[in-house]
DNA sequence: ATCATCCTACGAAGACCCTCGTTGACATCC
DNA sequence: GGATGTCAACGAGGGTCTTCGTAGGATGAT
């Protein structure tokens, strides 16, 4: 059965668990080696699985590396900002029935944000209106 | 090799890719039958497929089903904005650094609001201070 | 040279996910 | 009564995901 017809989507900037995992530290720390990912990922992982991963997500991609003496370093090729836009379009849509607003709500319910924080949110709103106004 | 030998999340509210469009259907619609669930669903899913689902997401405990004539109609049981915060705080924690403000950021880059939505996300805003001042 | 160490590469094991075919129950229509 | 249609239940098939064992190459110490 193929992945079409089994009804997966091969969505771009999609990662299955793991690689979400390996991928989060490579845009926390820029880039790593396999020994480095596995020891910024706190789980004990084995290490040839980290660099099974890293070899999977290099054939999508999403990685590409570089040698480094004896090592392989990997540095993200795809962008967080990306996998982060798709990751909320899917949320916003499935989850929340494309409210935008009550994504928000939903957020700010569940974490306290200090003055400063909400402030900076709110600017990033003012910059959205200020783009819209422009139009 | 158990799950969590494995390593695999059993985190609560957290479904596949098929369950939550299963759900995304129930939230939407409140209830549905396997039937209902199905047409719901744009695409072309077999109806013991569905029925499977519903099965699967009752034996965790995510929908519950009531008799109705011959057929069954199931109920959401875990609620939309619970598997939103989780699915969020994935996201923020995992893309964003954990940063509310870079995911606020790439959500308003990524769709274009109009003055309403934004006042009423502003508005979210102001009530979340307001609450903080409170405290 | 020999050994230990660190690395990549490969592939298989097993859990998981999603699919649907089949069966049997029940109702309705002719 | 037999045919037809709708339904739940079960289970198997096949793809995906994640794991790691093993092999083999390179490097450095003894």
């Amino acid at each position: 059965m193929t992945d079409e017809s089994a009804g997966r989507r091969r969505e771009p900037n999609r990662f299955t668990h793991r690689e979400l995992d390996i991928m989060s530290v490579l845009w926390r720390q820029g880039s790593g080696t396999v020994a480095e990912v596995r020891d910024a990922l706190g789980e004990d992982v084995g290490y040839t699985t980290v660099l099974k991963m890293l070899q999977i997500l290099s054939g999508k991609n999403a990685v590409r590396h570089e040698k480094e003496g004896r090592a392989h370093r990997y540095y993200p090729l795809v962008e967080s900002a990306d996998a982060g836009g798709s990751a909320l379009k899917r949320v916003m849509n499935k989850i929340f029935h494309g409210s935008a607003e009550l994504l928000l709500a939903t957020l700010v319910e569940n974490r306290e944000f200090t003055d400063d924080e909400i402030a900076r949110m709110r600017s990033i709103l003012d910059r959205a209106q200020e783009k819209e106004e422009d139009r």
